[in-house]
DNA sequence: TATCTAGTGGGAAAAAGTGGTAAATAGCTA
DNA sequence: TAGCTATTTACCACTTTTTCCCACTAGATA
């Protein structure tokens, strides 16, 4: 496995929806990459080839069935493809921005294959909702064997 | 595989109900798409190839059952070739303007082999049920390991 | 302190989107 | 059938948005 994808930066978003990506994931992340929404209203940035996976599976879908096809939907529609500029920078599409609710601030978040982004307000709410969560969550995921 | 058809672009339509496409599906659509109904009240835009493999998976249908038969009387039946004009627009016939109820502002959505047209209220609408519904989703697609 | 670099902001050029006009075609009526 | 009208098609032009590039600032480094 490649090496992973963490750290937390906060970048400003600018008035034309630009926002520069955190130096060090850039060389990760390439010069294009696919964006996403994630749940907890955040959004996601894959490299090509993690995205390549993830669309695979997606494809296989029906439309036959109203549930895949409306998760179809919700993965694939609000997807985009971006091209990193000169600078570093990434341009986020108007219906992702009002997904993710962001704002001038904006945090880059590493987990593990992939990067999420936040508007900088609401990071710190889930942040803070989680610190308090995590004893029981651990708890949860070991009686479930997962850790 | 080539790559998915994705995000969601919104254009208007004009008096003449010319509209024209998003540039970044143009290539992948070519200078004549098919467009057909598709559920939830939507248009279908496919480009030639990917038309040709639904066309051949709906013959395949048994024409015994009716609902098969249904089915691909309602996809056969709304179908028009449209030629994309100098300028990247295409024309949309007047019973297809009628089904989906478009107005003045449509959306185009990408979900993978295809492009869907919406009017945009009915889009935000279905949208925002969507948005509700999809960690749901997530989980039961992921315990059936689609995911 | 001088220099470098990442991040940010802004301006000019280019392209995309949209609305309108003119030409062409088809349909209708006398 | 000829002429008129209505509808469609092709083309042109304007406006807005996007893209590309350059410049400034603040913080880090030597």
């Amino acid at each position: 496995m490649q090496s992973l994808l963490i750290g937390e930066y906060e970048h400003t978003l600018d008035e034309k929806k630009r926002v520069s990506l955190p130096k060090q994931f850039r060389s990760a992340l390439g010069r294009k990459v696919v964006m996403t929404r994630g749940l907890d209203n955040c959004l996601v940035i894959y490299a090509p080839a993690a995205w390549g996976k993830m669309a695979e599976k997606l494809q296989s879908l029906s439309i036959v069935n109203a549930d895949t096809r409306g998760f179809s939907r919700f993965l694939l529609s609000g997807a985009a493809e971006v091209e990193v500029d000169g600078v570093g920078r990434i341009l986020i599409p108007d219906h992702q921005k009002d997904y993710a609710g962001l704002r001038k601030r904006v945090v880059f978040a590493g987990v593990s294959d992939r990067v999420e982004m936040w508007d900088s307000e609401r990071w710190s709410k889930y942040k803070s909702r989680i610190d308090k969560d995590a004893e029981r969550m651990a708890k949860k995921l070991g009686e479930i064997g997962a850790l």
